[in-house]
DNA sequence: CAGTGGTCTAGACCACAAG
DNA sequence: TTGTGGTCTAGACCACTGA
């Protein structure tokens, strides 16, 4: 007897798994509907879990599936559209700014940093830790670099407080103006710090967004690292429109 | 007797093994080299092959290897900056895009690309494949859905050879010009066809780029969906100075 | 406490590239 | 044919959540 399959590409089992699900996601749950637990859908689909496992994984990166240990896993709304540049978003501080400060130290950047600024090896700078919500969840963490160069008017900084150090050193940066910016994203893994503020493991992946901020002159007056969380984030650019991705069309 | 480590966090292995590994390759590697094999890796280090390998996945994740079956794991280069919008890349088909056209069908589009283009749900519009190479490897794969609104000379495509039906399209659409684009970027795993065309396996991170462009009026007058190998990949927006990765510095 | 997802093991076999 | 990374298994234990 023939096979009753055609003679189609070998596929290997978890990405047929991933398929299967991924249609009846589609068909048959909706959105924060909690699924069965690995070891039962593994004894459904006659896999190993290690192998149930990897389907759930290439599915949660594509952000259909969102798992929290001791919890289980909920099929994942579909993910924000969240603007990156452009309105309300341009030079830090602006009105309108989505980002919340929440601390600002003066440390020794990295020597990557420290290159797209133009400052020495081992000079100081402003450092200023940011976050972002959107609905009510964290979606990124960010850390701000201003050399002492660009905010010359903070010639004393004695102020107890990290955020409001954070306030002050924005609102000088935003009283210089701005001539242009700079930006390019590429996939990371969250380190462990950014991996907590993001209500995340270790190692989940991540949009690695680096702006660098032009000041008067073509002079390089800040940098910012922010890392959204691939999972739950599409990045907007230009154009104040949002609109759809594939899942909000599933979802509607 | 007290633990030698202080009472740090509780870190897994793969992370530290990461972490080691990582360090390994800044300070005794060249880039390209050829890794020692997972199994000798894995004994070295006195772990599972597994586990070994959630370490190296986490690397190549980052882009700081390259595995290839049958052949190893080596050192990649940095990841090479990839000029997205602005710069010779504005409208399809202008002078130094960067796109290479492979094909051209007539296609009813996905549900998602058709609302997009607000057309029909079971409209046929042309479709055309496109290829786009950097440093002689494939970068990105990428499919252009342009509604036959958007293109009314085209009365009868009757040209047999797809590449130079891509061009008439493309010719035709630049007549057009254009008032503006709206992007979007996420992450995803390659579909299999995608993942032929970018060499690599498929379910391989690549980050999705979508563009909508605008004709006059505001219409949308054709929608791209870009696939960007997210491991090799560093997408850049806006100014056409390129900067440098961390790994670039590092190679350096 | 019970139940979840996350980590880890020690094996086996497969698909692929290159000699 | 050999050696590589990719897939898969069946089990164990851990870390965390919430009742």
């Amino acid at each position: 007897m023939g096979t009753t399959q055609l003679e189609t590409a070998p596929e290997t089992k978890y990405w047929h798994l991933k398929t299967v699900i991924g249609e009846a996601l589609d068909s048959e749950f909706a959105v924060g509907e909690i699924l069965p637990n690995e070891r039962d859908l593994a004894a459904r689909f006659g896999v190993a879990r290690a192998t149930l496992r990897q389907a759930l994984e290439q599915l949660e990166l594509e952000g259909r599936l969102q798992r929290r240990r001791g919890v289980g896993t909920t099929v994942a709304p579909p993910r924000m559209g969240v603007a990156v540049g452009a309105a309300g978003n341009g030079w830090p501080g602006s009105s309108g700014d989505a980002w919340q400060p929440a601390d600002c130290t003066q440390e020794i950047p990295p020597a990557v940093v420290a290159e797209l600024l133009g400052t020495g090896a081992d000079e100081a700078v402003h450092v200023l830790r940011r976050s972002r919500m959107y609905s009510g969840q964290p979606v990124a963490a960010d850390l701000l670099y201003v050399p002492a160069a660009s905010v010359p008017d903070l010639s004393a900084i004695d102020i107890p407080d990290g955020v409001t150090r954070a306030r002050v050193v924005l609102r000088e940066l935003q009283l210089l103006g701005f001539e242009g910016e700079d930006r390019a994203v590429e996939l990371g893994s969250a380190r462990a710090d950014d991996a907590r503020q993001l209500d995340r493991l270790p190692g989940a992946p991540v949009l690695l967004v680096t702006t660098r901020y032009f000041g008067h002159g073509g002079r390089t007056a800040a940098v910012s690292v922010a890392t959204y969380r691939a999972d739950t984030c599409r990045l907007t650019f230009g154009g104040d429109v949002e609109f759809h991705s594939e899942q909000e069309r599933r979802a509607s």
